[in-house]
DNA sequence: CTGTTAGCGCCTTCAT
DNA sequence: ATGAAGGCGCTAACAG
């Protein structure tokens, strides 16, 4: 028994196959279950395999077959519960499939993204998911590592002949909107991502066309920049509580670790939330629900997102060329932290 | 250029030493950086390899050389942040020694452990790190898998003779209790983990300890169980109001994930906190910082772990059989759930 | 039904 | 300083 530790190295199919008293091939039969051997011998060779503790080394199937089982993904911040999400849904469907997640995080650096996809196109993974943070002009060249990939998130947006999984921000941008003005708020001050982030952009614009879709003006809006974290939400609201003028301020967020960030800021200048302060933020990450208020926020499809890029991917790595580029829908997400003038009359629909 | 498309397959060491004019030894070299080359022959190689967009097998590599460069971790909940945070520590770790993780979560199920388990063992990690969920009775076999391990928590408890990397409960028991008494308040109700699990009786016997060492008895405490998820937490308060005397009452959590489904619970309920119900959780999740109000918590240095366990492991990795069991500090993150009657003087201190 | 053989891509003696 | 050759563990023809 587990003779791995007695000879000090792993047994083979080799030691399985003379244990068992066949050839090699005839044990590799066996262990794959491919073409026909005789009870008998499958027997044999079974016990034999356990018997010795054999277990198949991957690698080297993986040489042989040039299929790794093993499936990369890169995220910009793992330590987002969202991207965790997103993560999480792929991770349940590589499971499914047999496969291995290489899971790594780029934290917003274009170093570190180009060296772990160099990292993965050299462990030979099958395929990998990624969300660059490659903005404009700088794009990488991931898309000639002759290896099979699905971008997620906004900037899928650059690569629009590549097959891509995101969720549809102009949709959830319109469902935020929609309940602010149901809720009879005026024009929601921005707090957005880093100025250059194509995502800011996207979410930025959507906005815009939401209002001129309604014939609403649009450039009063202010918005203030600050990074994809609490702290980053801190400091914009911040400022933008510094500038304000007038009494209720309604503040949307492009992420909810953000909001979070705000609705704390907020707190700590006196600001009660909702009565002074109305923040909805945008991800639906778990925590939203236990804050103080609790959160009102779009929520992403984030499992879903993860879901779908490897299926996606699956296909891809079968030859299935196609393209697809599926935009999922948020669905709101109807908390605490969203003042209703509707309800209390105090303030006029400026936007219904 | 990118000869990869071109062909149809990678390029091989062998078409770089081709392309250079050399043979594939000299190209070895120089990929590898060992042995002498003319300063000559290493710039044709680079430059050919660079051209061909050539990239380095490594399963080749770990096959001949018996290293994959391939790190594996399981954990119990990877939804869990405490769980995540101990991963990211672990992945910083790795990303520093230039190795991948494969991160696993067994979701609480042994089947899942040992399935994830047999996964890493074909990849052929060269080490892995588990908390695994195995409890006394049926103890898992990975010991013989001939694979370098560190375990991580309590479980771990179960392999003195193994490395492994934990909190140190008891410390962290206490200080929790230490600020309970401080505060003025009684012997706390408990809201533990699911009754078979190892982690739920060290805690409870932490803290029959720390009472028995003050000559205090404990056997009144109430204690309800549950799973370790909000809603675990929530279903368990449920029980704690529904049999609770008396006016102030006190819940120690035995993770954050519980307290903060106490704490909605209680809200639920229509009781304060911290005015009718005192929370303090265990782990030190950031939610906890967002939710009203903050939860105060016994924070694990949860990321210290994961870098720990990995440090360890490395050295396994190496060869060095050494055995080290570190047990980290916790620390007390003193927030609002807990209410301090030591200020109010409205109660005796009982404990102190 | 079973055995033999030839590599997958790389590194590393050994020889030149 | 360079080349030739063997083998890591496995599978997929190809023979019998």
């Amino acid at each position: 028994m587990r003779r791995a530790s007695q000879f000090g190295r792993r047994p083979t199919i080799i030691d399985v196959a003379i244990a068992a008293g066949v050839s090699k091939s005839t044990a590799a039969r066996v262990m794959s279950g491919q073409g026909n051997v005789s009870p008998k011998v499958v027997a044999a060779v079974r016990t034999a395999s356990r018997d010795l503790g054999y277990q198949r080394n991957n690698m080297a199937v993986s040489m042989r077959s040039g299929r790794s089982g093993l499936i990369g993904i890169i995220v910009p911040d793992i330590s987002n519960p969202f991207w965790a999400e997103v993560v999480r849904g792929a991770q349940e469907r590589a499971v499914l499939s047999g496969s291995s997640l290489l899971i790594f995080s780029s934290d917003w650096s274009a170093e570190r993204e180009r060296s772990h996809l160099q990292a993965l196109v050299q462990t030979r993974v099958d395929g990998f998911v990624l969300n660059t943070i490659a903005d404009e002009g700088d794009t990488q060249d991931f898309t000639n590592l002759g290896c099979p990939f699905v971008l997620i998130g906004t900037t899928s947006d650059l690569y629009p002949d590549r097959s891509s999984v995101g969720s549809d921000i102009p949709q959830g941008v319109a469902t935020a909107l929609d309940h602010l003005s149901r809720c009879g708020h005026d024009l929601p001050k921005l707090i957005t991502g880093p100025p250059r982030r194509l995502a800011r952009a996207k979410f930025v614009s959507a906005i815009n066309r939401y209002f001129i879709d309604r014939d609403i003006d649009p450039t009063g809006i202010e918005a203030e920049n600050g990074e994809y974290s609490v702290n980053g939400g801190r400091a914009a609201m911040a400022r933008l509580i510094r500038h304000h003028k007038g009494s209720h301020m309604t503040v949307f967020a492009a992420n909810d670790l953000m909001a979070l960030g705000a609705m704390a800021e907020a707190r700590d200048a006196g600001l009660a939330c909702p009565a002074d302060v109305s923040v909805i933020g945008f991800d639906g990450i778990p925590s939203g629900e236990f804050c103080s208020p609790p959160l009102t926020t779009i929520a992403k499809p984030s499992r879903g997102i993860g879901e779908d890029a490897m299926r996606l991917l699956g296909r891809l790595i079968e030859g299935d060329s196609v393209v697809m580029r599926p935009r999922l829908p948020c669905r709101l997400v109807e908390r605490g932290s969203v003042l209703d003038f509707s309800a209390t009359r105090e303030r006029t629909l400026h936007l219904a």
